[in-house]
DNA sequence: AATAGATTTACATTATTTTTACAATACTTT
DNA sequence: AAAGTATTGTAAAAATAATGTAAATCTATT
């Protein structure tokens, strides 16, 4: 069972998309334009993305160059009508993984669906950490650590951090869904121990969610235990 | 989105532009004759620029050619009138990416302007680093590190540097909107690693900022992590 | 030795973090 | 359910660490 966005403004081909593919047990939600689909992939990242190459607001290729910048996993399969456009997703270094060429049968869907969740099952069991000053992604936005800067992926705003606000980050990106201890924060973000009880990371915590805005809801606190990062 | 500087001395055909070039998201700035021109391009940067021919202080090709010596890329788009114009737009090397001869329709301003913000986009993504010696250009400023001057591009004023001014500020050059920690500055301009803490690059800091006047706010320190050039 | 420039020292200033304090909230116990 | 207790949210004060800058010292060049 896997999270699948599709992105198709063709109601009747989305809706066909959908229903096959819940029919093999999996979770799909439909958008219907290019910058819908890269709201809905920070949203609710998604196991896999369907895109329509031709869609109003951002084509399928758009779509796709976006959301590479920052995920270079989440597997793309496309689905064109255009014998150019499949040139294009092979041409191209895309990131694309596959495609699909209108009309296609509901085996061939399946197929190649459920190829492509395999492979990535596989390749996802590899998570580094992330280098010290290498830009990373959390809760919809890009950090910067040589910039200092936290960028919202969807409005494409920027908000300036102070240097100490990308490590408290990172250790969050680095450990999702794990609780982390106000000690364990300390001495990841900080990198020392300190013995006595503090609010320190109390306003730290505070500081990153006035930055995150709504998407702070992604940082949650866990009473008598610390804080932890849904992705 | 793009930044987009519109010099025309006549007040409703800048209004026009301007009109329609924000109708399509981008923010407009106007100004009315050539000499404002250079300035609120050295100030303001933007990512292309619509230049009447004819104006008062400085017409539209002296102005091209004055920003064509330090900066190749930002697209240019000529105004104008006269026929004549048109083919020394084409004939001299000017520099122009394109022009419209008025009057035009929005739909063609709107589609050459898209068309060179294109291919400027793509070109862009290709930055090498600043030959050793040669003159670059930094905060409204050229830097000539043969003859060792800094040159307000806008007020013509030089003043002489010493040999390492140069190379802190190429640095900065090469490295704009990322924060450069002070051993890397040692480690770059000087060409050499300290190990103890000193305070020679804030002092190189403190000189730069002097010789650059007011531009030295495009000189940010950044608080425990060094200092950073805003073009 | 004189000079110009570079580097370090020293101290005032300022930005940021940490602590404090109290209000708001969630969980426990009665 | 009510009251009590521990924990967290958050503003504001206090402490700390980092920077701006003048002046002193050092270094190399003439």
């Amino acid at each position: 069972m896997s999270n699948i966005l599709i992105a198709e403004d063709e109601r009747n081909i989305a809706d066909v998309v959908k229903d096959i593919l819940e029919a093999e047990g999996h979770v799909v939600r439909i958008v219907r334009n290019g910058v819908a689909a890269i709201a809905a992939y920070h949203e609710s990242r998604p196991d896999m993305l369907v895109l329509d190459v031709m869609m109003p607001r951002k084509n399928g290729f758009e779509v796709c160059a976006e959301i590479r910048e920052v995920d270079g996993l989440t597997p793309i399969l496309f689905l064109t009508a255009r014998d150019a456009d499949v040139d294009k997703v092979h041409g191209l270094n895309i990131g694309a993984d596959d495609y699909l060429t209108k009309p296609f049968s509901a085996q061939e869907l399946v197929a190649r669906v459920a190829a492509i969740l395999r492979r990535a099952a596989r390749s996802a069991e590899t998570k580094e950490p992330i280098a010290s000053d290498a830009p990373f992604v959390i809760a919809g936005h890009k950090v910067d650590p040589r910039r200092l800067t936290l960028t919202n992926l969807v409005t494409k705003r920027s908000v300036s951090l102070t240097v100490h606000d990308p490590m408290v980050l990172r250790v969050f990106a680095e450990n999702p869904d794990v609780v982390l201890s106000r000690d364990e924060l300390i001495d990841k973000a900080w990198g020392m121990r300190m013995g006595a009880t503090t609010r320190t990371v109390d306003m730290a915590i505070l500081k990153i969610r006035k930055l995150l805005g709504p998407a702070s809801k992604h940082i949650e606190t866990v009473r008598a235990g610390g804080y932890r990062y849904r992705p």
